[in-house]
DNA sequence: TGTACATCAGTGAACGCGCGTTCACTGATGTAC
DNA sequence: TGTACATCAGTGAACGCGCGTTCACTGATGTAC
């Protein structure tokens, strides 16, 4: 508990990371109540018995693999930051990210937010304190690639529309209603926050 | 199926109402997967050996559930808008009435799809089919109170960013952290689409 | 008006089945001597 | 260097339990005569 990043990680950590990772996806993709511990299980390769010397029980797993979706998809995001194409601002970069026909269609690497949300402040006590953070360092997120340094009331409103956006989109489906619904949030976004 | 509208409905009418009610009321507090067939009867005073006389399954009932808590909400956002204060737009009376406190802490009885957007996506063909038309149906209801006659595009954001903004206060709590996201997407709107 | 009968909404026990959790066991790995 | 032993990650069978669904039955209501 007192080591993070060890030099070479044992055979039970890399197990017990491709397990996590397997449940970051999971949840994402069928929600907390649609994950099951024997499918995490055999989508790590492994067999549902072995699951308890990984994890306390199948609730530690799932805010274990809140945590996870979270920093991978803000990992993903910040690469997608770095490496924008010259001349486009971060937040450009943010809202064309998150408004993606990627995004759109890939649930289970996406934002668990966005994946999540409604299902959230149904969670216990301790998924519901996990996803208040993913909620708060997503509204970070969005504040700090604001064009003009701004105010945290405006990141909170541009990240309910592109939360709200996404989400719609994912109802309507990956078609032609969907689509158009992401294209209105970005060209209203950009229009508003960042123009030129 | 050809009569809408009885004039004096028989007792089972009255009886699949009350369990429908219990069900529109179950799906938004605890989501399609949390909601048991027995759990609803109970809700609704019967025993749970009597729901297939009502309903071919549980399938069938929560898509007839989602449909009948859409136009609950429907209705109630029309009544919001004719009894609004003298002045008031009908545009700052739907925003002020989605996000407003009572609806925050008041999931059950809401709008099902800021209650269930993110499990949507992952249900039967029947239940997606179902929750299009309520998308499209708030989209619309937003639509027609825009101050100035607009464009559905507009309509589709100003949706996503209520639905977005009602859902990330849910996960933040009935506190002053879930409130003050609320009146951010508030005043943004009203800022934004309706001044004066 | 009263009696016999048919209908049918609702009851409650029972059924499979899936799932979270437990546990005795296996077999590979590494350490002690 | 080689052998014996301890450790422990992972296996697979078994356990309760909850839940969707089925079904024989009950008892109230209304119709026929």
């Amino acid at each position: 508990m007192m080591h993070l990043m060890h030099p070479q990680p044992s055979k039970k950590e890399l197990t017990h990371a491709r397990i996590l990772d397997a449940a970051a996806r999971a949840i994402r993709r069928s929600g907390f109540e649609g994950v099951g511990v024997a499918d995490v299980m055999k989508e790590a390769g492994l067999t549902h018995g072995g699951f308890y010397a990984h994890f306390e029980s199948r609730e530690a797993m799932l805010a274990e693999a809140l945590a996870r979706a979270g920093s991978g998809g803000s990992a993903s995001l910040a690469k997608r930051i770095e490496g924008r194409t010259r001349g486009a601002t971060p937040f450009r970069a943010i809202v064309e990210g998150y408004l993606s026909e990627a995004h759109l269609a890939g649930t289970e690497s996406g934002c668990p937010v966005a994946a999540l949300a409604s299902e959230m402040p149904r969670q216990s006590p301790e998924l519901r304190e996990a996803s208040v953070r993913r909620v708060q360092s997503l509204v970070e997120k969005v504040r700090e690639a604001l064009p003009a340094p701004g105010a945290k009331e405006q990141a909170m409103v541009i990240t309910s529309t592109m939360v709200g956006a996404l989400q719609l989109a994912r109802v309507l489906g990956a078609n032609a209603k969907g689509k158009s619904m992401l294209a209105a949030a970005r060209e209203s976004l950009v229009a508003t926050y960042d123009p030129n």
